[in-house]
DNA sequence: TGTTAAAATTGGTCAGGCAACTAGATTACT
DNA sequence: AGTAATCTAGTTGCCTGACCAATTTTAACA
């Protein structure tokens, strides 16, 4: 005999309503904060008796997808699902602090773990910043292949929390920290050159993976823009 | 042969239930291999109705402890590594992972300013858990009780991207790691004294501001957490 | 002794019932 | 009018007893 194989194992009932549900749930026929039927209804709906609905809702429940009310229903939980965050009207500060330490992470894990792709990816930011210093281009770019850098670095380390958090930290344009900043740069020459240079510092010893050397360029980095922008 | 006993009172009966059997389980009442009693009887024992029995077999089985097999018996599970949710196990590593560094850093900056009524919010997540824990009230509150501790942690930063970076970490309720932990920690005693237990230590070195033993006892903290998960 | 068939056991599912609870409408009171 | 107490319809919590389907055990038989 060759197929002993068990062909199609019969899911209890109680997973394939589990599975529907959940289905209806993440395609969004029901919305979080929503109302489920009651248990009848779905077991109306369903055709399956009351007790199997039950142990359905049971299993969502423990699942942490569902949330039964007695004597109300059952309501789809609120999922938050992203890593984003809003930082609008947190000081200057609080924004570089934060930065100090993130960024010092990064540094560190993206010396362990940058491939040679994310390598060439912050090169290609750098020379971005090399081009527009050299033909006078646009601020705006500047300040993108900036942001660009940092954002890169982030996606070295290969952790997505990490990234999103980083980029969360990034993107921030409309808080003073990023405007001023912008001004600055837009009205120094030097500065431009400045950042440039430490950003090429901060890959070199990424590059050669000395860690406590990227660490403290790092360091100087951040507090320089936190002189820029208090000076 | 030891049997198990009757049932207390709040939590709903189903959760009660599957807490009774895995903790019977998890002290070795029942090891490995071995048959539960029959669903008729468990339900005679702990003088409670079969369809109640049937809602926690089933969530105990979604959640791998047990293997049900019609006709037959239920049986307990080997103890595997391998999660019963598909899950990008590269995710959890990475939530961890950050949270280590976060964290660490909350601990660090919250020594040096957390407010008299910081440590006293902190305090009150830490008696909110106690509570739950002595009255057996829903498992609900345990785990908001238990994230509320690091939140509270963060606010003690006084750094508003800090603290809303952490509440970002904090409030994935979708993501796996909590799902999971929210389920280890429902159905284990043991688990939830233990997380009081950390909790409490580290308050304690907050508060006499040793700042070393707060981070190491931090670190420990979320290494269990990662063991929970992978165990 | 080995095979087969019947019987007992066990989980799977169902229908229905009452109690406990919640939210919303209604009523009573100030 | 505004507020508090009360009622009511609807829902979940839990139980009971029954029958079905898969599996194991037992018994009968060749």
């Amino acid at each position: 005999m060759k197929s002993l194989e068990p062909i199609g194992k019969k899911e209890k009932l109680y997973v394939k309503i589990a599975q529907q549900i959940n289905n209806a749930i993440e395609s969004d026929m029901y919305k979080p904060g929503d109302k489920l039927p009651t248990e009848r209804e779905l077991a109306s709906q369903l055709n399956v008796s009351r007790a199997s609905i039950r142990e359905a809702l049971a299993v969502l429940e423990i699942m942490n997808v569902i949330d039964v009310k007695v004597g109300d229903g059952s309501y789809v939980k609120q999922r938050t699902s992203n890593f984003q965050f809003e930082t609008k009207d947190s000081s200057v500060f609080e924004l570089i602090e934060v930065r100090m330490y993130i960024e010092s992470v990064i540094v560190k894990l993206a010396i362990e773990r940058a491939t040679e792709q994310n390598i060439k990816a912050i090169e290609a930011t750098n020379e971005g910043l090399r081009q527009t210093i050299k033909n006078q281009e646009r601020i705006d770019d500047f300040f993108r292949y900036g942001v660009a850098f940092h954002k890169k670095l982030a996606e070295a380390t290969q952790n997505d929390v990490l990234i999103q958090i980083a980029n969360s930290l990034f993107e921030q344009d409309a808080h003073p920290l990023w405007r001023h900043l912008n001004m600055k740069v837009l009205l120094s020459y030097e500065a431009r050159e400045h950042q440039l240079h430490e950003h090429e510092g901060i890959l070199a010893a990424i590059k050669t993976k000395d860690q406590k050397k990227a660490e403290e360029l790092m360091k100087h980095h951040i507090e320089h823009l936190k002189n820029m922008f208090y000076e």
